[in-house]
Parts: structure tokens; sequence; C-alpha cells
DNA sequence: CCTGAAAACAGACCCCC
DNA sequence: GGGGGTCTGTTTTCAGG
């Protein structure tokens, strides 16, 4: 079920990357092409899937979410119910940005945004009462050296 | 140097976080106010840099990165030349999308995004051939359960 | 600080190459 | 599949309440 892509398409989707709000007759002239076909390009990306969401990045400090927590988590259960349970957990809770199914001794890993390290501890006593956790560590982020959501096409 | 930022305009970005594509006239109906405000308010949160970067998500699988790391960072290094040195390489290196300085005995954790475990692996070769690093772990991504960039505002 | 109108602009879709 | 023009709707601006 996956598309084509071509040089040109990638191109056309490093321009949306790096700014989504730029006109077609920019992006037309920066990939070295033009209005109808950069659209009609686009136009079938997005109905394939590959372009998503569009967004703006907000500035999480500025909006008092001081605080970034990586938690590493290991269990002992692995059963589908349990699982299911965890996961309707993670997706309820905005806090929890990204979360991942690990192989290897670690079994989770939760990438969570909150204003302070007391906001931390109130998502943590949530997650623990709510489904069976074995082992939790939790990794204080001190700053934020490079954050991007540009894949690397 | 912060704006003071009120409930209308957390609604606002609220909006425009869930889709940035959307008509000043739609954001307007879902705040309760109309077009004027809401493009004036959005215009100072822009100059204020609370809206920063407009951009789309793209399907990172479609595009062929199918593998994501999270790899942990122990240095026994703490010197401010090595640390510069360490930065430069993470922002020159598109594969690396997010890379943070910890609190506790990891030093950092970067979130790794290549086309496969081989690809991977030509990253952390040229890691660890340009900086001194004591110890490395690397997860590997199964399965991502979540992934957000809408802040919990 | 909001409302409403007016001007500049870009997106969606045509036909022709 | 690409290039150019046109219509429609949206962004941006501005006068007035």
């Amino acid at each position: 079920m996956s598309v084509q892509i071509d040089a040109l398409d990638r191109k056309i989707l490093q321009a949306l990357q790096a700014d989504a709000g730029q006109s077609l007759d920019e992006i037309a002239k920066k990939v070295g092409s033009s209005k109808t076909p950069v659209w009609t390009r686009i136009k079938k990306m997005r109905e394939a899937g590959i372009i998503g969401q569009q967004t703006v990045l907000l500035d999480a400090e500025a909006l008092g979410l001081e605080a970034c927590f990586f938690v590493l988590i290991r269990t002992s259960e692995h059963e589908a119910e349990w699982q299911q349970k965890f996961l309707a957990t993670l997706q309820a809770r905005p806090e929890v940005m990204e979360a991942h199914r690990l192989a290897g001794d670690i079994d989770y890993i939760l990438k969570v945004r909150v204003a302070n390290a007391r906001a931390y501890d109130v998502f943590y006593q949530a997650l623990i009462s709510e489904v069976r956790i074995y082992n939790v560590t939790a990794l204080l982020s001190m700053e934020q050296i490079k954050s991007t959501t540009m894949l690397p096409i």
C-alpha cells in the first residue's frame, strides 16, 4: 500500500517540514517546479497518509511546563488484558507525549511533560495505582539539547 | 520576558496545535470569539516565541525510517570543550531527533530515527569515533504506542 | 478591545502543452 | 505529468464603536 516517492516528493516534504506555512509558489520555487505539480503531489501524499497532521510547535517552558522526564518501565505482566489497560492509560494522559514498547529488559519508555517534579509525582502515583508495574526508573531532563520533528529524509 | 497568557489564548493554542491548517473563522468559532481578536493574539504569541515553527508530521515508516532507538549515554568527560564537541555532533546529525542532558548517573539520552539497525550502527560508530564516551546503552523501539506534539495545556 | 468591511493573497481546480 | 491562468475563499489590515 506504499505510494512511490521520488526525489521531487522528498524535496517537497522537506520544505513542508521546515515550514508548513509557506505558499505553494514558494515551495515550487525551492524545489524547482511550479504550483500545480507541487499541489497534486502534496494532495496525493496527504491522501496516502504520508503527510499527517499540520501543527505548530509551542514553547513548553513559556507555558509553564518546565519539567521533562523519561520513564523506563519494567513489568512482570505480559498478558493482553494488562497491556490493553496500560495502553489506554497512556492514551488518556495528555502529559505522556511519547510511549514506546521496547526490545530488551526494559519493557517501555515514556516521555512525560509536566509543570514540575510534584506534577510528575501525581502522574506517577496515578499510573502505578491504575496498572501493576514491576519497576520504574525516571530520568529527569536538565536541559533539552536538541528537539526536532524533522525526519532525516 | 514572559507574556501573560489568558484562558482565551490557551484555547487558541490548543486549536492551533490540533490543526494549524484550519481557518481563523473556524478557530474563532471554536474558542468563542471572532476573527480579528484571534488573529491579533496569534500574532502576539508568534512574536513572543510562544508559537514557534509551523510544520507537518510525516509518517516515518512510509518514508523508510523503520527503526527508532533511545540511546542512554554515560561519559567520564565533563569539560566544557568535550561538551561543546558532543553538542555540535548531535546538532549536525539529522537522525538525532531529540537530545537531553540528564540528572543522575546517566548523562544524556538521545532519540534516534534511522532506516534500520545497520543505519543505527553507522551512526553509533560515527558518534564514538568523534567524541569519547564511557558507556552506551541502546534501547530499540518495537512499537510506537503513542506520539504527540500536543503539549498538555 | 472587539466588530465589520475592504484589499492583498494563496489555494483549488480548470484547460492546454 | 508539468505550466499558466482564473475563481473562490482566507489572511491581513484598517476605520470606527
